[in-house]
RNA sequence: GGCCCCGUGGCCAAGUGGUAAGGCAGAGGUCUGCAACACCUUUAUCAGCAGUUCGAAUCUGCUCGGGGCCUCCA
């Protein structure tokens, strides 16, 4: 199955050829562990997980590293402000975003690194860009050369001369180009620091994803991504250190998600628009906010709001729907023999989709043909004595739940999805799920009675309460309006 | 100011040269005691203008509108 994505590098959709045949690395960067993430973070590592899934999926044995990034200004100084240990507060949102990550779906990369942990390999990095010309020693910082670079600004497509002119350099810094970045920084009171070849000091921000990254998948790899905001400086930077040590390629393809906006607007702390994943699952089912994202394009913006995760929802519902439906009638059913090829024609779109550059939105729009077959099979007449079409409807139901796995979708099982997502919006109501019931044996009575005045009454009395009444052969449920 | 992206039906959203996927919502129909589900049918010429082309939502130019990056940021 062929694979295209688009690479910020060179602006394009481009063949993907991994380095080594059959293989594939992945670096995705992390957070920085200072607070609770939000459905900004949330869309970034769906993204990525996705992309990792299929690559699986297409057969690639994928090494997959996503980091924590554990020592920063921010951490320092959420650290200082709540008087407790930088270590002591990365670690608390550690656990906090892997919680964060499991109660999303999110399959667990292969290697989850922590910056602290590669202090040796930063320092060697930075000793060998010092050794190589790339990089200066002042007062205990080292910064990286940016002028040493020829390549650099190529990933964000800026040039230097205009960079320059807004450049600044904060007080005590000792940079020869404003636009030269701190690999190293030498200790300040109260900071976490390391012993280097400089004196104590702790490392800047970019080095730590070269040192990681060239650790654990080596100098040259297939696959980078992150958030566009990340292209200009980090992933620049990035790229300016570890080329610069190695001399090598860094990354091949350059992968950037859009970005979460509320009200069109880029989500942030300083709009106060930001919503938290854990607030977030209060509210919506984890595969509800998944379907919501994976209902775009990986690189589109998309907007959030209560309108469009309700309508995530009702699709994502019409899934389980179809699925309980199809459980339903093709059970006990002997298929001995039957074949079919609806589940084929399915995945074949599906990987069209999919290998598209992740139009996991198209491949999305396939499923859903695949459920109206299912619906409309389910309700031809006499469906369980026409055993082809119950092959089909059974194969459909496979491939849809397999390919559902490549996306992180339809891992519930229905029935207890669907009475989640009800009761949970029961939730807001002013009525118990008791009451509902104490009411539906009344109107049961009613209509055993045929006095269907008083049943009808019930009905619309529920309805204006937001409870709807289904009648089926098997008795009567009930759900949301 | 520089660089980049976007503007598709009521809403969300695919489609980047060959005659507009899918979802949500709506309308009509089948089904139902009524209703719901499901199914069937139905709703757009793609911000505007001008070009290129046999042919454009898709390419070019201009205009209008929205957003992002250029400082930490998914």
């Amino acid at each position: 199955m062929s694979l295209r994505v688009y690479n910020t590098m060179s602006g394009k959709k481009e063949e993907f050829k991994p380095l080594v045949p059959g293989k594939v690395g992945m670096y995705v960067c992390g957070v920085t562990v200072y607070d609770y993430c939000h459905i900004g973070h949330a869309r970034a590592n769906i993204v990525f997980d996705i992309i990792y899934r299929y690559l699986q999926f297409a057969g690639y044995e994928t090494t997959y590293v996503r980091n924590y990034t554990d020592v920063d200004d921010k951490i320092i100084n959420r650290a200082n402000e709540r008087n407790i240990s930088s270590h002591d507060l990365a670690e608390e949102f550690i656990v906090a975003f892997d919680e964060d990550m499991a109660s999303l779906g999110l399959v667990r990369p292969t290697h989850e690194p922590r910056a602290t942990d590669y202090i040796p390999q930063i320092i060697a990095i930075t000793e060998k860009l010092i050794a190589n010309g790339m990089a200066y020693e002042a007062s205990g910082d080292v910064y990286y050369s940016v002028d040493k670079f020829p390549n650099y600004l190529q990933l964000s497509k800026r040039n230097m001369e205009e960079m320059q002119a807004g450049a600044r350099v904060a007080p005590g810094e000792l940079k020869q180009n404003p636009m030269d970045f701190a690999l190293w920084k030498a200790a300040k009171p109260g900071e976490p620091s390391w012993q280097s070849p400089w004196g104590e000091g702790r490392p800047g921000w970019h080095i730590e994803c070269s040192a990681m990254s060239s650790s654990l998948l080596g100098d040259s790899f297939d696959i980078h991504g992150g958030g566009r905001d990340l292209i200009f400086p980090h992933h620049e930077n990035e790229i300016a250190q570890s080329e610069g040590a190695s001399g090598k390629t860094f990354v091949k393809y350059w992968l950037h998600n859009g970005f979460v906006n509320v009200d069109q607007e880029k989500m942030s702390k300083s709009l106060g628009n930001f919503f938290t994943i854990r607030d977030i699952l209060k509210t919506y089912d984890a595969e509800v906010v998944r379907f919501f994202i994976l209902s775009a394009h990986y690189r589109s913006p998309i907007d959030f709001s209560d309108q469009n995760l309700t309508e995530a929802q009702s699709g994502l519902k019409r899934f389980y729907e179809a699925f309980e439906a199809a459980a339903a009638a093709i059970t006990g059913i002997d298929l001995t023999g039957v074949s079919s090829d609806e589940g084929a024609k399915v995945e074949e779109k599906f990987v069209a989709a999919m290998g598209d550059d992740f139009n996991t939105a198209l491949a999305i729009a396939h499923l859903f043909d695949g459920v109206r077959t299912i619906n409309r099979l389910v309700s031809t007449k006499k469906f369980r004595k026409k055993t082809d079409l119950v092959a089909q409807v059974a194969d459909l139901q496979q491939t849809i739940y397999r390919l559902g796995e490549v996306i992180g979708l339809f891992r519930s099982e229905p029935t207890a999805w669907l009475e989640k997502v009800k009761l949970t919006g029961l939730a807001k109501l002013s009525i118990t799920a008791d009451e509902i019931e104490a009411m539906i044996a009344q109107r049961l009575q009613a209509r055993q009675e045929k006095d269907f005045a008083r049943s009808d009454e019930i009905r619309s009395d529920l309805e204006s309460k937001g409870i709807l009444l289904l009648d089926s052969r098997d008795g009567t449920n009930w759900r949301l309006v």
